[in-house]
DNA sequence: ATTGTATTTCAGAAATTACTGAAATGCCGA
DNA sequence: TCGGCATTTCAGTAATTTCTGAAATACAAT
């Protein structure tokens, strides 16, 4: 399986960036062949189009699989494992999004509320108490923005982006964590 | 300079997830530690505080000023450089998302306009084609969406953060890539 | 049970990234 | 111009991460 000009610059690229987003080479030049594939591929073929070795491909579909980006199609008449991954981009950003949430925020969120809630942490100078309540509201505040947002449906979720900064209209001048009602429209 | 037990929590915690934010251990304890310590410091209290080499320390805060982190803050009496870093915690998150979107999206965006733009690209398969077609307007459409959302006050940026979802009902039913006119309210 | 095929595991090698210490550079004030 | 800090550079080392190949495991068909 050779791949058309286009689809290697595509996926040679994904695998660059791949370190950038958090994931290796290997397993985010795996999640651009299937990607752009428009098939199923078995960890062969996989092995053979990128030209690393077998069980580099195995780990890295298991590190796929811990992202939920992929899942197994079975073929018929084919005993080996096939993978497919999201084709739909707005849910392939949704779940790296929830994905990320996850390694990059709860963790962060559970130490500060653990800060918070020590016995050392009335004695911490007033600075840092402050800088560890702000942080903890600030993530807490994200968190939850985040996890509403990635409940909406793709094409709800969608038109949300699309709308930009004009929601902004929707809460100018409404004070800021004010009470749960009063909707502006 | 010692830190008291929860600031050196912190600033160990800040440091571990500094790899999955994409930065190093080094990098993320000196943003903590300037972030928590309340006062510009100057290099050979962080190289202090934090045990590492000096050379090191000067590296990391080079890094920080490439990610508008930090900006020197010069004392009276003191021929030293001291440095800061931003204390408002939207104002923090407003730089790393500015940053992020240039060093995770912007290059991937323009990879891809390139490849559409490529003489082979009407040669590909018609699902790597359209993959591609889908990726970048997705991207694109983000990518407008965090330049206007960095664009607002902290403030404003809060509101709309803490507004969640709700924003969904303005959009409901709303053709998706419709007109410029026609607002909801 | 045994064979043949598919997949995973894992110890070590290779590659990459982070860090250190020493030397070089920059930058005042005398 | 020199002397004395302050900072940066950089080559080498250390640590970590990624990748490989061989062996182990899984498991369906006979």
């Amino acid at each position: 399986m050779e791949l058309k000009p286009v689809a290697k610059r595509f996926v040679l690229h994904w695998g660059e960036m791949g370190s950038t987003w958090g994931v290796n080479r290997t397993v985010a030049q795996i999640h651009a062949l299937l990607f752009i594939a428009g098939r199923p591929l078995n960890a062969d073929d996989i092995t053979e189009t990128l030209g690393v070795a077998r069980s580099n491909v195995s780990m890295s579909l298991r590190e796929l699989s811990n992202w939920n980006l992929i899942r197994t199609a079975p073929l018929l008449g084919d005993r080996r494992d096939h993978y497919e991954t999201i084709t739909d981009v707005w849910e392939l950003f949704r779940t790296v999004v929830r994905e990320r949430k996850m390694r990059e925020f709860d963790p962060t969120i559970s130490v500060l509320r653990d800060c918070l809630a020590s016995d050392d942490f009335k004695s911490e100078d007033g600075v840092s108490q402050l800088r560890i309540k702000e942080t903890l509201a600030l993530m807490e505040a994200l968190s939850a923005w985040a996890g509403e947002m990635i409940r909406l449906e793709p094409a709800t979720m969608m038109k949300v982006i699309k709308m930009g900064a004009k929601v902004q209209q929707y809460v100018r001048g409404k004070p800021a964590a004010s009470g749960k009602k009063g909707k502006t429209a």
